[in-house]
DNA sequence: CGTTTGGTTGAGGTCCATCAATCGCGGTGG
DNA sequence: CCACCGCGATTGATGGACCTCAACCAAACG
């Protein structure tokens, strides 16, 4: 069951047969509360098991100079450090982001599984690389739109990676994130991010109310934000 | 001997054994000279082949709204389009960076040596998970950083990564990069690189003169630019 | 209730973008 | 050989996007 999302989330990665996600399914996992704001994983360190991620988010962070710079969020279903399994410190702290549950899965049995199955592996590095896309756009986002479409752009992909696990209800999403977040992840002053969000109500673009975020015009939006969802599954060759 | 630097690379990345080193030597690769501003691979082209760079240098640049973003760098060793073995269409451009020699190899080739060893497989991976490490820091470049320390970053990063391969020759490299690549590289204007290339200068941390790019005193560009080199070999588990 | 946390607003300043012009250099063709 | 051209580097002036500081408000919470 606290795999579920996360199978889910490899089978539109890659087509899973059913031995193989019985085989995921049947990987020893323990469960844990975290709280908001808590370390799950500090930076520097050296992990032993992979996280995934079963219910509520992620996100990690780094401090660079004075400030603090988010590198990704993280939704159900997915699996932050991943990559630990082959590259060890965290060059980042791991942090819950609102009251949420991971799982934790040691670096052995995963190794284990992967060791006796090429395709499985093959679905694992798959993951690593549409983590790694999202990276590359993070890397445009930053680097070259302004702050509107920055927090837009930010916006999209939230909504996009909830829906491919079921948790986007009409353009509707639950995130208890604070403005803060947004202006770590985007580079911005919180101050600005402030009024680029109330510029993006203005305009008739989202709602944002507490922690539930509404995509109102999501088409606009997503012009904007100069959004495709295609890098979020890494559409494969048919 | 093209794969020489590739391999040299994949061996800083992890152990491999001597049989493993001759079955890469020998994929069938092949060459080709590539012009400086020639585009190797199309954004949303979907390769048959995966590139490596002999000699010379690639980046890939991406549209977004109205400028061009570079998203990363390729030095000899590299393997840009790694990722098209399991995620399909190219997400950004791939050019060529003044005169390059680049191999290519068929992905066949590369899945049926992968295929038959878990461990080239897992060091070919490892090899992505390094160019998601140099995504991350270049979001935290973006996001976090003045003009300053972004371009003294971009240039420590490049150094480090030269290094690695052989091609740092006293804190002296060679890369025919012009201050328009800078620019796009750090989501600079041309104008802002060129002053802030001058501060860096006048504070007789850089020499830069035609292509050749030397580092005069490292350990104060590295404190201004807040670099470590650790996350360009994934640092391993002892 | 006081305190804390997150959101909001205003004013002023700065870093960086943009526009425009110049300069040096290598290449090219007459 | 030299005028011409194009590209990259450089410089100055001006403006704007965004930052910082500071204050205030509302809701949540002990």
């Amino acid at each position: 069951m606290p795999h579920q999302k996360f199978i889910a989330r490899l089978q539109a990665v890659e087509d899973l047969s059913e031995d193989e996600r019985r085989q995921i399914a049947a990987l020893p996992a323990t469960l844990r509360q975290v709280a908001d704001g808590e370390i799950v994983l500090r930076q520097g360190e050296t992990a032993s098991r992979c996280v995934f991620v079963v219910h509520g988010f992620l996100y990690q962070t780094r401090i660079v100079g004075d400030r603090s710079q988010i590198l990704a969020f993280h939704v159900p279903g997915d699996m932050p450090c991943l990559h630990t399994l082959l590259v060890s410190p965290m060059d980042a702290d791991l942090v819950g982001l609102g009251p949420t549950i991971v799982g934790a899965v040691a670096h052995s049995q995963l190794k284990q599984l992967l060791d006796g199955s090429v395709h499985l592996t093959r679905a694992f590095w798959r993951e690593t690389l549409i983590d790694a896309a999202i990276s590359r756009r993070w890397i445009a986002r930053l680097g070259a739109q302004a702050a509107l479409a920055k927090v837009a752009h930010l916006i999209c992909e939230l909504a996009a990676r909830l829906e491919l696990v079921g948790l986007l209800d009409d353009g509707c999403f639950q995130m208890p994130m604070t403005q803060r977040h947004v202006a770590d992840a985007c580079g911005l002053s919180i101050v600005h991010v402030n009024r680029t969000i109330q510029e993006l109500r203005h305009r008739g673009l989202i709602a944002w109310e507490g922690s539930e975020i509404e995509l109102l015009q999501p088409e606009e939006l997503r012009r904007l934000a100069d959004f495709a969802p295609d890098y979020l599954t890494g559409a494969r060759r048919t």
